[in-house]
Parts: structure tokens; C-alpha cells; sequence
DNA sequence: TTTCACATACATACTAGTTGGTATGTAGAC
DNA sequence: GTCTACATACCAACTAGTATGTATGTGAAA
């Protein structure tokens, strides 16, 4: 292993060390001593590679929420008909959810709704994954609409808005509930929710 | 004013300043030297009628969060038809939102998100809070159905769930834009929900 | 090809500041 | 006189951050 192989090893063994804290205790009651001993490295490797606790911050923000974020809903606009999508991406989520992401929440919206308020370099990355997030939800309602799958009164971006928020409010009030029913209930919720807006009378997949 | 009468000021000064605290920054980092400051008391005071940090704690949930959300949700259920009582309330609050709930969020929400995974006093007091909210909505949406304004093949519970997260996520998706639009757009969403709920096709009020 | 200067990639030890919490002192009501 | 309701002074622990030391890879000169 090169040199700067290595580095570069120690510098992402930092990130997801931060990554899992950050996740586990928010961003400001992370502690960087902790970080440094899940990551097996000292504050000489931290402050090298990052130039303080918020540049670390930063670049989990960057290299492990957005893509996450990403990952998980890009592939419902990959289906043909967006609700049939959305809804079998649901379905996965719903199956596949861990206990951990059960009672520690969606590290996006834990984020948001620690540090927006309070630290700016904070706010506008995470309110750019919302963005576009909200921007590829209300895409994928246009061309829903166009194909005459959606319904032709549907409102993209206010109905992207409302998905996204009843996303997240479902996550974060199973982490309240600390219990997975009221998350899959939510999700059921959001699934009639969804059929809803179908153009032709609701004709869903495997119910 | 008499000795009980000042000791119990100085109480609800200092639960006072501690929700504001913990609204602005959170629970853990909430300074209590920003608390006593804002109250006007010394450590002293405060380690008199609270035994530790998280009594402070307990004691805004109980006497101050507590209260908010349920005189929140309430009124709702106060009208005939449910689903005209939480749609005027709905509007109420895009009516009168002000900026600082904007852009700190739901004082509930964020304690869950921050508290629940990590402290089980926290946990069990905002559960609570939850439970009853969600038995409220769901009691209503029971008695809705009864009266014929809401559709059979509503499922209570889950109908609850979803409501409660989605007017949750909708403040919390809010404060990480910053900016009401989201929020109205979120809202307006949720009203779309409810309508979809009526057992007679929406007639709805003012619209 | 060897060597040497230099920069990279850390490790260690420390500091100043802040945290929640406590021990003690005291003024005034009853 | 006694107890309530505080105020003051202090402490140990922990925080992010820094200053310094060092081992090692690297590029260029000899």
C-alpha cells in the first residue's frame, strides 16, 4: 500500500468513525476523542486531514448523507410509473429497516434538525440534498402527470414537499415511539397516501 | 408576594429560561450558566428545586411541552366534522407561524430527535406525549367515521400515524430550508390528505 | 545509484475554556 | 431559633484545539 493510499485510508476510517458518532449523539455532543479511538487513530491524523470538528462535519455531510440520501430515493424515479416506484421503494425500506436506523433516526434529518438553526455550512449543504431531492420528486411528478399516471391536479413541488416531509416526520417519530409500529403504520399511511394521487383508480401492486 | 409565591417564580422563571434554551440549542447543549443568566437566579436557585440538569428537563417537557402540543391538537377535535376541524386548524398555524418556530423547529420534535435514543427519562415523557396525540387523532378519526363524515375503509391508528408525522416532518423539513415555502407547500399537501379522507367527496371550506 | 533535503502523515503532550455539579455561607420569613 | 430559599465560590471532568516531535516516503542533486 502506497503512501497516500494509506492516507487516504486514514482519512475515511475517519469519516465513517465521525459518521457512526455523529449519527449516534448528534453533531455537537459527538466527542472527537471518541471518534479518534473507534477510528484507531490520534488528533495528529484528525487535524491533519480536517482543519477543525466543523470541516469534519462538513465532509460527512458530503461523502456519506448526500450519497445516502441519494441512494435511497433516486431509484423510485428509475420505475416506469413513479407511484408504482416510490411505492416499492417503500416496501423495501419498510422490510429491510434495521433497528438501528429505527432508534437512531435518519442522519439526514438528525442534522437538519440539530445544526440548521445554529451553523450555516451546515444549513445550505444540508438544505442542497433537500433541494434536489425535492427537485427529483416533483421531475418525477411531471412526467407522471405527462404519462397520465398521476393525476392531472397533482401540485409537483407541493406534493414533492409533502412526500419528503411525511418521509422523514415518519422516521423521526418511530424514533420517538422507539417502536417500529407507528413507522410502519406512517409508511402505510404515506402508501395510501400515494395511490391517491394514481390518475386511473387506484390499481396497486400486490395488495 | 409571599415566600412560596416568590420560590415558585423563581421555578417557573427558570423552567421558562430552560425551554427557551433548549428550543434555541438543544438539551445537551443547553448552557445552565445561559439558563441562570436569562433567569436572573444563581446555581444555587436552580439546584434547589431541581436535582440535576435532566429534572430541569423533565420539568419543561412535563410543564411546558406537554401543554403546547396538546393545546395544539385539541381544538381540533372540538369541531363536528374532524376533518374541518384539523384543516382550520391547519391553517391557523400557516396563518400565525412565526419565524422563530420556523426556523427552530418544533420544541417536541426536536427533544425526540435528539433525546430519545439516548436517555429513557426523555424517551418515556415524549412517548407519552405522542400516545396521547395519537390516541386523540385516532378517537377522532373513529367518531368521524361513525358520523359518515370520514371514509370506511379508513384505518385509524395508521391514519393517525401518518397525519401526526407528516405535520412533524413538515416543520422539521422546514427548518432545515429555512424558509416558510416548504412548509406552506407542506401544509397545503397535508390538506389535500385530509380531504382525500372524506367519506362525501371534498367539499372543502373556503377553498 | 546513492544520498540528502524536504514534505507528508501522523503521534504525544499540553492548554485554555466550559461543563455539570457541590460545599458552604447567609438573609429573611415564620 | 430554625428552616427555606437562595448566593458564592469552587471542583473535577471533559471539550476543541495547538505546539511540538518524529518516522517515513519522495524528488532531486551528486
Amino acid at each position: 500500500m502506497s503512501r497516500k493510499e494509506a492516507a487516504d485510508l486514514t482519512r475515511s476510517r475517519l469519516i465513517q468513525a465521525a459518521f457512526d458518532e455523529i449519527h449516534r449523539n448528534g453533531f455537537r455532543a459527538a466527542s472527537l476523542d471518541s471518534i479518534l479511538r473507534a477510528a484507531g487513530v490520534t488528533k495528529g491524523a484528525l487535524y491533519h486531514h480536517f482543519s477543525n470538528k466543523a470541516a469534519l462535519g462538513y465532509a460527512v455531510i458530503d461523502e456519506v448523507i448526500r450519497p445516502f440520501i441519494e441512494s435511497n430515493w433516486q431509484p423510485a424515479l428509475a420505475a416506469d410509473n413513479i407511484i408504482d416506484g416510490a411505492i416499492a421503494v417503500l416496501r423495501d425500506r419498510v422490510r429491510e429497516r434495521s433497528d438501528m436506523a429505527l432508534t437512531l433516526g435518519c442522519p439526514f434529518n438528525n442534522l437538519i434538525q440539530e445544526m440548521s438553526a445554529v451553523d450555516d455550512g451546515f444549513r445550505s449543504r444540508l438544505h442542497s440534498i433537500l433541494e434536489d431531492w425535492r427537485q427529483g420528486v416533483a421531475a418525477a411528478i411531471r412526467k407522471g402527470k405527462e404519462r397520465g399516471d398521476v393525476r392531472a391536479d397533482v401540485a409537483p413541488e407541493e406534493t414533492a414537499d409533502f412526500i419528503i416531509s411525511a418521509i422523514e416526520g415518519c422516521i423521526g417519530m418511530a424514533k420517538g415511539a422507539q417502536c417500529a409500529r407507528i413507522y410502519d403504520g406512517g409508511m402505510r399511511g404515506l402508501e395510501h397516501y400515494l395511490n391517491s394521487l394514481r390518475a386511473t383508480p387506484a390499481t396497486p401492486s400486490g395488495e
